[in-house]
RNA sequence: GGGUGCUUAGCUCAGUCGGUAGAGCAUCGCCCUUACAAGGCGGGGGUCGACGGUUCGAGCCCGUCAGCACCCA
C-alpha cells in the first residue's frame, strides 16, 4: 500500500465497478426501502446543495442496503420548463442563431432536445463521481414518453373529477418570458420608489369638506390610472362620507368613474383615497369583484400600453408611459406632490423584471372549493385534495424531520389559493385540451380520444391549447410516475410509498406539498413516510451561494482541488453583471488565498455529514474538509499497520483455535459495541452529524490513538495465543469499523476492506453488500473499560511529566510508585508490559508507604503517586511551576465545590447521591492538594 | 405586522435526561519514536448574546430584550 491515501485512483476504480455489477439496483427479498431523488434540472450542473443532499440520501441508501432491505434510490432529472427554455434561448442568441420565435415551436423544441442530449448527462456524470448509489437502470426524465403520459393522465383525471378549470384570472405575468408564473416564482423586495399624489377632479360640481373640487389619490404606479375604474374610500371615513356614490372625472382618459366605499382602504395611508385598477392589482381586483367594477386591461403581453388606453400612450412601454403620464399630469397641474417611498417590488425570480398582475386565461387546479366548480355532484378541491394533504401530516402518516417544518406546511396549505398550472412556454408538457372554432374546450388524453369522448364529427377542426404545464405540475407525481403509474406495476406496489424524502425547505410549497396532494389523491397513500429537511449550504460569510454573487463552489473542485487562478476564472466569466468581477475576485482571494486543496469524495461527504445538524444552515468550511481528508489518510495508515502485522499471519480466522484476549482487546471490542449502538440510533434519528462524530472519535481517538498502541507489545512479543487474539481483534475491529463508516465514506472503506476483509475471514465482492454492523451487548465489558481508563490515566500522567519537562519521548524512564491501592498494584502487575511499552518505562519500583522518596516529578492517579526521579532529567523550577499550576487548578475547583457543599440548600435539596458524589469529589481534591503540596515542599527543599 | 431558526474557544460547529462545557481547524512547546509530519505527544484558550425567573443546581426549562438569518403577509 502507498504511504498516503490517494482518493482519485481509488474513486475511479470503485464507482465503475459498483455500477457495472448492478449493485445499485434493489435486490433480495428484504423489506422495501426507497428514496426518490429530487430530480435536478437536466441541463444544470451539480452544486453544493445537491452534493450535500445526495450525501445524505446515499448514506441512507447504503445503510439500508447493508441492513438487508430491498433498497431503491430512484434517479432522474427534471425538464425545468422556464429555466431550460431560457438557457436555450440565451444560447441561440450568443451563437447568433435565429431566435425562438423566428424558429417556431417545432424547430425550437428540436434545439432544446439537442441541448438536452448535449448537456443532460453533465449532472448525472457529476452524481456518479460522488459515488451515489442510485439505480441508474431506472433513470427517468420528466419529458420521457412514459412519464409524459402519466402527466397527461393525472391532468385528465383531475379534470374529469371536476378539479380543474379554465378561467380568466389575474396572474403574475412575466413580460419578458411572456408567461404566467406562480406566486412562488415571484420575489418581492423593498426598493426605493415614489408615491405620486394625484388630483382627481370631482364630477358634477361636487366638493370636498374643505371645499376643493378634487380629491387626491396616492399611487406608486401612476401608469395604471389609465385602467382605473373607481376611487375607493373607507366607509367610516367622515372626510369622504358625503362623496360616496359620486363620481370623479379620471384625468387623461376623461372617463367618469365612481367613488365607492370599502373597508379595504387604509385611512392612514396617503390621502385616504385609493384609485382602483381591477385589471392590474390583486387587491383592486378583489375590490372590483365586490363592487362589480369594470375590468379594464391597459397592457399588452410585453407590458406596453394597449389600445384600451388614450391614443397618446398606446405602444409605450409601461415605464415610459409612467414618465409621460406624470409629465402630462404635471402640465395639467394635477400632481399634488411626489414623496419618496419604499415599496415592495415583485420581480420574476428568473428574469428579474417587474412582474405585472395581468388578466389572462389560464388553467387552474381547484384547491379551495367544498364542491365542484361546475356544479356537478362531488367534492371540490378543498375536500378532495387540500384537506387530505393536511390530514396525512396531522395524523402522522407523514413525519417532518425536524418536526417544526410541519407548521410551515400547514400554514401554507391552510391559506392556499387555486394553483395556476398553465405556462405560456413551449418547453414542457403540452396541455391536452382542444378548442373548436367556437372556443368550446375538449379535454382528453389525445385528439382522437377528444373526438370520441365528445362525439365530434371528423370535419370539426380542433386546435390544441398552445400552453404547457407548470413544471411542478409534472414533478408532483414524481414518486408515482417513476414507478410506472398509472399502471399498477410491481415496482409501484413495492416501493410506493417511498420511505423518506430528503430535500431543502425552499421547496416545501413548490414540490413537497404538491406531491403529497397528488400522491394522496391518486392512490390514497402518502408518497413518502418521512420528510427530512436539510439546511442550505452557504459561503464562509454565511451568504447564500449564487452565480451572480460569484461565491459558488463546484463540489468537484473540492474533490479534485483547484488553483486560485482557475477558481477566479470560473467565478468571473459569463457574469450577467461583469462590473461585479473585481468584488468577486477580492472576496475569492480572501476566502481561498491558496485555492482549494483536493480532499477527495469521501472527505467531502464526511464534511457534509458532520455539518448536517438539524435545522441549521451550513457555512462551508474547507478547513473542516481538509481535516476529514486527513481522517481518510489516518484510516489508510491504520490499515497499513494492521496489514503489516497481520498479513500472512495467523489472525484467528479459524474459530476452532484457542485465542487469548488482552484487556486492550476486550476494551476495544466493548467500545465497538457501544459505537455500533450509537450509529444505529443516529441513523434512525437522521443525526448524521453525531454519527460522523461518533465514528471519527472511535476510529481516530480510540482505535488508532490507543488500541493500535496497546496492541503493539502483544503483536511484537506476545505468546502465540496472545498474538492470535490481538491480530484477530485488530483485523475484526478494523473490518467492522469500515462497514460502519461505509455509508458516509464509500471509497476508502471499500478499498481498505478489500484487503482487510479476508484476514477477518470475510469474503464478498464488495463491502457495500456486507451486513451493517449491529451491537452485541453481551460483548460489552465494563471491567476492561475501567482497566483501560485507568491505564490511559496512568500513561497520561507520565506523558505530562515528559511533555512539560521536555523529556524526549524516546528516553526510557524509571518510575517509583507510592500509595498504590490494592487495585492499583494489581493493575500495575497485570498491565506492566503495556505500561512499560507505551510509557517507555524501563524500571518500576513500588515504594512502601512512608518510604523515603528521592526528588521526583509527580503525577497523581487517584491517591497513587507516580514519581519520576529527577536526577539528571528534571529542572527543579520547571517542576515547581508545574506543581503550582496543578495545585492552583485543583484549588480553584475545590473552592467552588466546598462552597456548594457548605450550603444548606444544596445538602438538603439535592438528591443524596449527588451530595455524596460532591463529598467524595471534595475529599479527593483535598487529598490531591495535600499530596501535591508535600511534593512541592520536597522539591523546593532540593 | 405574524412566524421560524440562530447567538457556545480566534474560525466552523457539537452539547442527549438540568449535575463542573467538547470536537475539527488555527495557536504554543517537544518529537521525522518502525502505520500515518495530511503525523505523534503535551499545553494554552470560554462571563455559553443581555437581563430576569423556576430550581439545591441552568449552556440546557420559562419570560423579556438585543442582534443576525430566513419564511409568510
Amino acid at each position: 500500500m502507498d504511504k498516503t491515501f490517494d482518493p482519485a485512483t481509488v474513486e475511479a476504480r470503485w464507482r465503475e465497478t459498483w455500477e457495472q455489477h448492478g449493485w445499485f439496483a434493489p435486490q433480495g427479498d428484504g423489506q422495501p426501502y426507497s428514496i426518490m431523488i429530487p430530480p435536478p434540472n437536466v441541463t444544470g450542473t451539480l452544486h453544493m446543495g445537491h452534493a450535500f443532499q445526495h450525501t445524505i440520501m446515499d448514506a441512507l441508501t447504503r445503510h439500508h442496503r447493508m441492513l438487508g432491505d430491498c433498497t431503491l434510490w430512484q434517479p432522474g432529472t427534471d425538464h425545468a420548463g422556464i429555466a431550460t427554455q431560457m438557457v436555450v434561448e440565451r444560447n441561440l442568441k450568443l451563437a447568433g442563431e435565429p431566435s425562438r420565435t423566428e424558429l417556431g415551436r417545432k424547430k425550437f423544441l428540436d434545439k432544446v432536445w439537442e441541448w438536452k442530449q448535449q448537456s443532460g448527462n453533465t449532472i448525472t456524470r457529476q452524481i456518479r463521481r460522488l459515488g451515489n448509489s442510485v439505480d441508474w437502470s431506472r433513470e427517468r426524465f420528466t419529458m420521457d414518453e412514459g412519464y409524459s403520459k402519466a402527466v397527461t393522465e393525472h391532468f385528465v383525471r383531475l379534470h374529469e373529477a371536476g378539479l380543474i378549470y379554465r378561467g380568466k384570472r389575474l396572474v403574475n405575468w412575466d413580460p419578458v418570458l411572456q408567461t404566467a408564473i406562480s406566486d412562488l416564482e415571484v420575489v418581492s423586495e423593498e426598493e426605493n420608489g415614489k408615491l405620486w399624489h394625484i388630483r382627481y377632479p370631482l364630477a358634477d360640481g361636487a366638493k370636498t369638506q374643505d371645499g376643493l373640487d378634487y380629491i387626491v389619490v396616492a399611487t406608486t404606479r401612476p401608469e395604471t390610472m389609465l385602467g382605473d375604474s373607481a376611487v375607493a374610500v373607507h366607509p367610516e371615513d367622515e372626510r369622504f362620507a358625503h362623496l360616496i356614490g359620486k363620481q370623479v372625472l379620471l384625468p387623461l382618459s376623461e372617463r367618469r368613474i365612481p367613488i365607492v366605499a370599502d373597508t379595504y382602504v387604509d385611512r392612514e395611508f396617503g390621502s385616504g383615497c385609493v384609485k382602483i385598477t381591477p385589471a392590474h392589482d390583486f387587491n383592486d381586483y378583489a375590490l372590483g369583484q365586490r363592487h362589480d367594477l369594470a375590468i379594464i386591461n391597459i397592457l399588452t403581453d410585453d407590458a406596453r400600453i394597449n389600445a384600451e388606453a388614450p391614443a397618446p400612450y398606446r405602444g409605450l412601454d409601461r415605464f415610459e408611459a409612467r414618465l409621460k403620464i406624470v409629465a402630462d399630469l404635471q402640465a395639467l397641474g394635477l400632481i399634488e406632490k411626489i414623496d419618496d417611498h419604499k415599496l415592495k417590488v415583485p420581480r420574476g425570480d428568473r428574469t428579474g423584471v417587474v412582474v405585472e398582475p395581468y388578466l389572462t386565461d389560464q388553467w387552474f387546479v381547484d384547491l379551495t372549493r367544498e364542491t365542484r366548480h361546475d356544479g356537478k355532484p362531488g367534492p371540490g378541491g378543498l375536500k378532495a385534495i387540500t384537506e387530505p394533504a393536511i390530514r396525512v401530516v396531522e395524523d402522522g402518516r407523514i413525519k417532518f424531520v425536524p418536526e417544526n417544518w410541519s407548521n410551515t406546511y400547514f400554514h401554507w396549505l391552510r391559506n392556499i389559493q387555486d394553483w395556476c398550472i398553465s405556462r405560456q412556454l413551449w418547453w414542457g408538457h403540452r396541455i391536452p385540451a382542444w378548442y373548436d372554432a367556437d372556443g368550446n374546450i375538449y379535454v382528453a388524453r389525445d385528439e382522437a380520444e377528444a373526438r370520441a369522448k365528445y362525439q365530434l364529427a371528423a370535419n370539426v377542426s380542433l386546435r390544441q391549447d398552445e400552453d404547457v404545464f407548470d413544471t411542478w405540475f409534472s414533478s408532483d407525481i414524481w414518486p408515482l410516475a417513476t414507478l410506472g403509474w398509472p399502471q399498477a406495476t410491481p415496482e409501484l406496489k413495492k416501493f410506493y410509498p417511498s420511505s423518506v424524502l430528503v430535500t431543502g425547505f425552499d421547496i416545501i410549497f413548490f414540490w413537497i406539498a404538491r406531491m403529497v396532494m397528488m400522491g394522496t389523491y391518486f392512490t390514497g397513500e402518502v408518497p413518502f413516510k418521512e420528510v427530512y429537511v436539510h439546511g442550505l449550504i452557504r459561503d464562509p460569510e454565511g451568504q447564500k451561494m449564487s452565480k451572480s454573487k460569484g461565491n459558488v463552489l463546484d463540489p468537484l473542485d473540492l474533490v479534485d482541488g483547484i488553483s486560485l487562478e482557475d477558481l477566479l476564472k470560473k467565478r468571473t466569466t459569463g457574469l450577467l453583471k461583469p462590473e461585479t468581477a473585481p468584488k468577486i475576485e477580492k472576496a475569492t482571494r480572501r476566502d481561498y488565498p491558496k485555492g482549494i486543496a483536493p480532499v477527495g469524495v469521501d472527505a467531502l461527504r464526511f464534511t457534509f455529514a458532520a455539518l448536517a445538524s438539524p435545522g441549521r444552515d451550513i457555512r462551508f468550511d474547507t478547513g473542516r474538509a481538509e481535516g476529514y481528508r486527513n481522517f481518510c489518510n489516518k484510516i489508510w495508515n491504520a490499515a497499513r499497520f494492521v496489514l503489516m502485522n497481520c498479513e500472512a499471519q495467523d489472525c484467528g480466522q479459524d474459530a476452532a483455535l484457542p485465542v487469548e484476549l488482552s484487556v486492550a482487546d476486550r476494551w476495544i471490542v466493548s467500545r465497538l459495541q457501544k459505537v455500533e449502538a450509537e450509529a444505529a440510533e443516529h441513523f434512525r434519528s437522521y443525526r448524521f452529524d453525531l454519527l460522523a462524530q461518533s465514528l471519527y472519535q472511535f476510529i481516530w481517538n480510540e482505535y488508532c490513538d490507543w488500541y493500535l498502541e496497546l496492541a503493539k507489545p502483544a503483536v511484537l512479543n506476545g505468546s502465540d495465543l496472545a498474538k492470535r487474539g490481538t491480530r484477530r481483534t485488530l483485523v475484526r475491529v478494523l473490518e467492522t469499523s469500515l462497514r460502519l463508516l461505509h455509508p458516509l465514506m464509500p471509497f476508502v472503506t471499500e478499498e481498505v476492506w478489500q484487503r482487510v476483509a479476508p484476514l477477518a475471514g470475510k469474503h464478498g465482492a464488495t463491502i457495500m453488500l456486507q451486513p451493517y454492523p449491529l451491537t452485541q451487548p453481551e460483548r460489552i465489558d465494563e471491567a476492561a473499560e475501567a482497566d483501560v481508563e485507568w491505564l490511559k490515566a496512568f500513561i497520561l500522567g507520565v506523558r505530562q511529566i515528559r511533555g512539560e519537562m521536555d523529556i524526549s519521548p524516546g528516553k526510557p524512564l524509571q518510575l517509583l510508585i507510592q500509595d498504590a491501592s490494592a487495585l492499583d498494584a494489581e493493575r500495575i502487575a497485570r498491565m506492566r508490559t503495556i505500561i512499560d511499552f507505551i510509557a517507555r518505562i524501563d524500571g518500576l519500583e513500588m515504594l512502601a508507604a512512608g518510604a523515603a522518596v528521592p526528588q521526583s516529578a509527580t503525577a497523581l492517579l487517584g491517591n497513587m503517586k507516580i514519581l519520576v526521579p529527577m536526577a539528571g532529567l528534571i529542572d527543579k523550577d520547571a517542576e515547581l511551576a508545574r506543581l503550582d499550576k496543578l495545585i492552583a487548578k485543583i484549588e480553584g475547583d475545590l473552592e467552588k465545590n466546598e462552597a456548594r457543599l457548605a450550603s444548606e440548600k444544596f445538602s438538603s435539596g439535592a438528591p443524596p447521591a449527588v451530595v455524596e458524589k460532591e463529598r467524595a469529589r471534595v475529599a479527593q481534591q483535598k487529598q490531591e492538594i495535600e499530596t501535591l503540596r508535600q511534593q512541592r515542599l520536597s522539591v523546593a527543599a532540593l
